[in-house]
DNA sequence: AAAATTTGACCCTA
DNA sequence: TAGGGTCAAATTTT
């Protein structure tokens, strides 16, 4: 017999993933004896903190992506449908004129994703707009645009939903570019890499977080101090700052009850990347990827 | 008072 | 027709 081969998925995957969780225990181990050695250590221990992070979401990622693939390939195959101008400013509840453009969404390639762990601030400041429930989906679906939308016509959106997988983790589809003056300010620092700067006095509350992602076992409750006030970047590259963003209230309710206090007072980023679908080469596009960074 | 969120209705695509 | 994306009135928060 031993037919319990996977979902007709990739297997490598499998092996890979395996590959990148094994790294990221590895990782935690030797994280783990530097926060008892002395602070000339911390600089070391950030690094590894950060690729550790990284390691498993990258992982968690992965079995998200094979997991959902399916649906997703249809949708790439899509070509884009020519270019609907509608515009109108809305007014009143005449909604036939804009609705072409918002369905569009469905079909559209030009799309990414980026699953993350904690960090619902990008940099942005959206503009909720609404919250579904979507059929095949555990958790909701939260809208957000743009919040200069309206005033300078920035197409910007974004879909937050939580991962069916690991509730730990935030499935963040963005469409559409910024082209707001906001961004243009902004996207210098959200480009930047994913970045971690640690105060030495957080250090704890960072090891807790960790334990959290890594062992859901409890729940944060009566913490004062919780992640929303992160950034989430594109992190391509590698270099070390952290710019204290001044983000608004995070604007994940519905997702996540008692996530967003505004009075954070730590800025971190932790494990996001940006998923691209782009048809069945996906994982190998994805982990040509990560050996990239 | 203004800004942001919630939520049911509306409409489009598959 | 079902499911999903957006609108906009009502409500809540700042």
């Amino acid at each position: 017999m031993g037919s319990s081969e996977a979902e007709g998925s990739s297997p490598p995957a499998m092996a890979l993933v395996i590959d990148e969780l094994t790294k990221g225990r590895q990782s935690v181990a030797t994280l783990a004896t530097l926060f008892f050695v002395d602070p000339l250590e911390l600089q070391t221990a950030k690094l590894l903190l950060e690729e550790t992070m990284s390691t498993i979401s990258k992982a968690i990622a992965i079995l998200e992506c094979v997991n959902s693939q399916q649906d997703h390939t249809a949708a790439q195959l899509e070509s884009p449908s020519s270019a609907v101008t509608s515009k109108g400013p809305v007014g009143k509840r005449k909604i036939q004129s804009t609705r072409k453009a918002a369905s569009r969404k469905r079909g559209n390639p030009y799309s990414w994703k980026r699953v993350t762990s904690a960090t619902i601030e990008d940099g942005h400041t959206w503009r909720k707009y609404g919250q579904k429930e979507i059929f095949s989906a555990k958790h909701p679906r939260s809208y957000f645009r743009c919040t200069y939308k309206y005033d300078q016509g920035c197409q910007a959106t974004r879909q937050v939903q939580k991962s069916e997988e690991d509730p730990f983790l935030y499935v963040i589809t963005y469409f559409g570019e910024h082209t707001c003056e906001a961004a243009k300010e902004n996207n210098p620092r959200c480009r930047e890499p994913c970045v971690v700067s640690f105060e030495s006095k957080k250090i704890n509350e960072i090891k807790q977080e960790i334990a959290f992602s890594s062992f859901p076992s409890h729940k944060q409750e009566n913490e004062e101090e919780v992640v929303s006030n992160l950034t989430s970047v594109d992190s391509r590259s590698n270099c070390l700052e952290q710019p204290a963003m001044e983000l608004h209230k995070s604007s994940i309710t519905g997702l996540e009850p008692g996530w967003s206090d505004s009075s954070s007072g730590l800025n971190y980023s932790i494990n996001s990347y940006d998923v691209e679908f782009m048809g069945l080469d996906i994982l190998s596009f994805e982990l040509n990827e990560f050996f990239a960074w």
